[in-house]
RNA sequence: GGGCUCGUGGUCUAGUGGUUAUGACACCGCCUUCACACGGCGGAGGUCGAGGGUUCGAAUCCCUCCGAGCCCA
């Protein structure tokens, strides 16, 4: 074996090697089933760096339960539709959506994101992912949006979507719908205008060319000085129309008059408002930004020319009290810069059922459970359904027509699906015996695609078991991926979606800032794995506490490369030693005390791992196993045991144990770093190491005894490390002698060759004197019983002689404490005894359970 | 503005009622000993964000404030 331990090779040695159908799920398998309802991230074209700790997360659980003797099936998605593939491929070729046949650019798409997987499934690769690639769904071919399709019908046909008003934001300029993600804002200047409705209603707004839109004034339920206005209504200057006065919390008294004007639609407060009290329609604005006829003499004005004729007629009327210069933020189109405007729309909607949903996200169990409070506030805190329909083209087609005829609405069949109604013509005639339609030309929101996933992996519509076991995602998306699964999963099958659910927190930059290009904080996992390999960025992603927000910084993946190049030198002494060597069961019998400390600690660790392995907990798993076997294993075991295993004399008892633990402690890593355990592993085992099993604890080597003496042994070569370094010796210096006082079944024989002197155990402590250096009250037992006359107690305590004190270490001890009696016992406390033995010219050490004489 | 989370040596971090607060990185000294200098041994460094409360006892529980972040208005 290499001394340097190449990260780079090795894991590129692996991944040409590994046969990937050790990760095959086989539904026929009679092992218990182990199904992820893994993420499918939007194909950008890059795997970020998020992606990768949410993967290896995954990963940790897919290899620990596989280990365990689960059949796991650990599938990889695409969720492909969606508004920024049409903005790169508008960008690449450019050209406009709207400008080009349908299906020509939705081509263009497809051709895109089919590049753009490819190179993040290579990096998916690279990091080790135990994938199963047959289990591969793109939400974008027609395997998979016929299922999105099956499911929209299915759910129309039980009056779960339906068709219903809705704003859309429009561009005026552009004449296209654009989504909020599209929008800038502006920081500019506007007027404020107080508006005399009548004598004593006066308005304050920002927009007077909507004041033929006004379908309701609003007023905050306290303010005393609209009492009495509510209820009334009111004429509308310049529309000419009634609205009633309503009272309303969210109305601010201050702004402006207190007084506020409802439209249809002014922005998103408005939209709130008129759902909320059902307020009427009243849409005076086209598509293109001209006001309609519903604006009376302003019809065909723009609404840029509205505002100054409005404002002028006004004036003329002499109801503009006052124009104030304010600060707003403006919503601007991002390509154009115009102002964008509500406009309302038929849209189609999902009915969300909120008291269904919160009662099936708590069946589920969540790790961290707060995240279920997340879910819970975002539920209740929803305004209106879910709005499916989007005015793009790349994505999944709404499987519906409309007749040009009656203009009834038909929806497809399932037997017809997929299909896209732009293309294709329904199979039969309307009721009213037309064969002519207009194909539905809005499609789905993405999310319609991706809220199928648990069912999609399973074979819905004819599931083979469901819920699955596991949903693996972020925080930030549980109130669109997490809700939305859990509406779609119940509605459509009436069922919870999965048992558990693990939510991972997101990644921030070194400085500590979400990544972000503009800033220039952006990791990209190739980097890292060119510089330390996947296991090093690995180790990394392990390091966080589950749900909790991970700052990415070299300095840690750094830390997981010394590891594993310490965890390389500790095989390759492990493996010069056993390469002739085959366990023998008498081996065990002549295990000494070092060997059975060092089993009796692994056994222990290989408890404490799987329990933080099951709560998801990797960062205590990791952290255990890289202190155990780089304190433990190789600074003190490996030491005590150089001496039997260079000398021949009882090098057997060391090189089972040597063998033991290195077999324990590369199947404990294996989920975790599975390149460098797979290259260990392949140096002394057959098969690869990720199909072995997890390690058992054997409770048969947990012996406390041992592990009393292994620690007092540990502590006595410490302190002789210690009294070597002050004096100035070398480490490996020989001492004349060393005699240890114990009544401990110390090893004389390990410690001799660790400390290169000879050292003799007795078991007698002549003339020997002891004095009580520290005497520790234990609170535990004593705040209970006495209360506040703790410190009175403990006082009296310090008071006492030495003789006294002493004393009490063996047998029970009135005091007066205030005047009353009160009488002490032993195991209230903890004692440090110091023992001093006369007539020895030697450096004196004192350890917990020992005394250590030096004489050099 | 609402929901959730976090604030611990220089930096990052463990720690949900017990006195002397965990570890890593960085720092300072010593040691090139045959697994490892990407190493070993030793050392220095903290009023646990601020204030108040509960308690015999608070980093830990409660309240208020300050600061940071995420998601949503």
């Amino acid at each position: 074996m290499e001394k340097e331990y190449k990260a780079l090779e090795v894991e590129e040695k692996w991944l040409k090697n590994w046969d990937e159908r050790m990760y095959y799920f086989d539904w026929n398998s009679k092992k218990p089933h182990y199904i992820i309802d893994t993420p499918p991230p939007y194909p950008t074209g890059s795997f970020h760096i998020g992606h990768a700790l949410n993967w290896c997360i995954i990963d940790f659980i897919a290899r620990y339960k596989r280990m365990n003797g689960f059949e796991v099936m650990f599938p990889q998605g695409w969720d492909c539709h969606g508004l920024p593939t049409e903005v790169k491929v508008e960008e690449k070729y450019g050209i406009k959506k709207n400008e080009i046949d349908r299906a020509k650019f939705r081509e263009l798409c497809i051709n895109f994101t089919e590049e753009n997987i490819k190179k993040m499934r290579a990096t998916a690769k690279r990091l080790g992912f135990s994938i199963d690639w047959s289990k591969e769904y793109i939400t974008m071919y027609p395997e998979y949006y016929k299922k999105t399709q099956i499911s929209f019908v299915r759910m129309f046909k039980k009056g779960l979507i339906y068709r219903g008003y809705h704003p859309v934001i429009i561009c005026p300029r552009c004449e296209t719908t654009i989504a909020l993600a599209e929008i800038e804002y502006r920081k500019g200047k506007t007027k404020l205008n107080y508006i005399k409705f009548s004598d004593d209603v006066v308005i304050a707004t920002t927009r007077p060319e909507l004041i033929p839109a006004c379908v309701a004034l609003a007023v905050n339920p306290s303010d005393k000085r609209y009492e009495n206005l509510v209820g009334k209504s009111v004429r509308v200057p310049v529309g000419g129309h009634e609205v009633k006065i309503i009272a309303d919390e969210a109305v601010d008294p201050n702004f402006g008059t207190g007084i506020v004007m409802i439209c249809t639609f002014g922005d998103r407060q408005d939209v709130k408002w008129w759902k909320k009290h059902n307020l009427e329609l009243r849409n005076i604005i086209n598509r293109d930004g001209t006001l309609n006829e519903l604006a009376g003499k302003y019809s065909g004005l723009k609404l840029s020319e509205a505002r100054i004729k409005i404002i002028e007629d006004l004036k003329a009327q002499g109801r503009v009290l006052k124009q104030e210069e304010i600060e707003n933020n403006v919503g601007v189109c991002w390509r154009c810069k115009t102002p964008v405007e509500i406009f309302p729309a038929e849209q189609w909607f999902v009915k969300v059922d909120k008291e269904k949903v919160i009662e099936m996200a708590k069946k589920i169990r969540w790790v961290p459970e707060y995240m279920l409070d997340r879910l819970i506030a975002w539920v209740e805190s929803m305004e209106w359904d879910w709005v499916i329909s989007r005015q793009r083209i790349f994505a999944t087609p709404i499987p519906v027509w409309y007749c040009k005829n009656c203009g009834k609405i038909m929806v497809a069949e399932e037997e017809w699906l997929p299909v896209d109604p732009t293309k294709q013509k329904p199979p039969r005639n309307c009721e009213c015996g037309s064969g002519e339609f207009e194909g539905e030309k809005d499609v789905l929101d993405t999310w319609m695609d991706s809220s199928i996933t648990p069912l999609a992996i399973v074979g819905w519509p004819e599931p083979k078991e469901y819920p699955v076991s596991l949903r693996p995602q972020g925080h930030d998306i549980i109130r669109t991926w997490a809700f939305y699964t859990i509406l779609r999963s119940s509605a459509l099958v009436n069922e919870i979606p999965w048992k558990e659910i693990v939510i991972n927190g997101i990644v921030f930059g070194e400085d500590g800032r979400k990544m972000s290009k503009s800033i220039g904080n952006v990791i990209s996992p190739e980097e890292v794995i060119e510089k330390y390999g996947a296991d090093a960025l690995r180790q990394w992603a392990a390091s966080g506490v589950i749900g909790e927000d991970l700052i990415f910084t070299w300095r840690d993946v750094v830390a997981g490369s010394r590891f594993q190049q310490k965890l390389w030198s500790v095989a390759r002494f492990v493996l010069s030693h056993i390469s002739d060597y085959e366990p023998k069961e008498e081996d065990i019998e002549r295990l000494r005390i070092a060997d059975r400390w060092i089993i009796s600690k692994l056994n222990k660790l290989i408890a404490f791992v799987r329990e933080n392995m099951e709560k998801y907990r990797f960062d205590e798993a990791l952290k255990a196993i890289k202190g155990f076997v780089w304190y433990e294993f190789a600074d003190n075991y490996i030491e005590l045991v150089k001496g039997r295993l260079y000398s021949g004399l009882e090098s057997n008892s060391a090189k089972f144990t040597l063998r033991y633990v290195l077999d324990r402690v590369i199947r404990l890593l294996a989920p975790i770093i599975p390149f460098i355990t797979e290259e260990i592993w392949s140096k002394f085992e057959k098969d690869s190491v990720h199909v072995q099993s997890y390690p058992e604890v054997e409770e048969k080597f947990i012996d406390e005894d041992a592990e009393k003496v292994g620690e007092e042994m540990k502590e006595i070569l410490s302190a002789i490390r210690k009294f070597k370094h002050d004096r100035g010796l070398a480490l490996n210096a020989p001492l004349k002698k060393i005699i240890v006082f114990s009544l401990l079944d110390i090893d004389t024989l390990d410690l001799g060759f660790a400390t290169n002197s000879e050292v003799e155990l007795t078991r007698e402590l002549p003339e020997m004197k002891e004095e009580v250096r520290k005497l520790k009250p234990k609170f535990q037992i004593l705040g209970p019983m006495f209360k506040d006359r703790v410190k009175e107690i403990v006082r009296a305590v310090e008071r006492l002689s030495t003789a006294e004190k002493l004393k009490l270490t063996k047998e029970p001890l009135i005091v007066t404490v205030d005047g009353d009696k009160v009488e002490l016992k032993p195991e209230w406390f903890d004692f440090e005894i110091a023992r001093t033995v006369e007539g020895v010219e030697a450096e004196r050490i004192e350890t917990q359970n020992s005394v250590v004489l030096v004489l050099c």
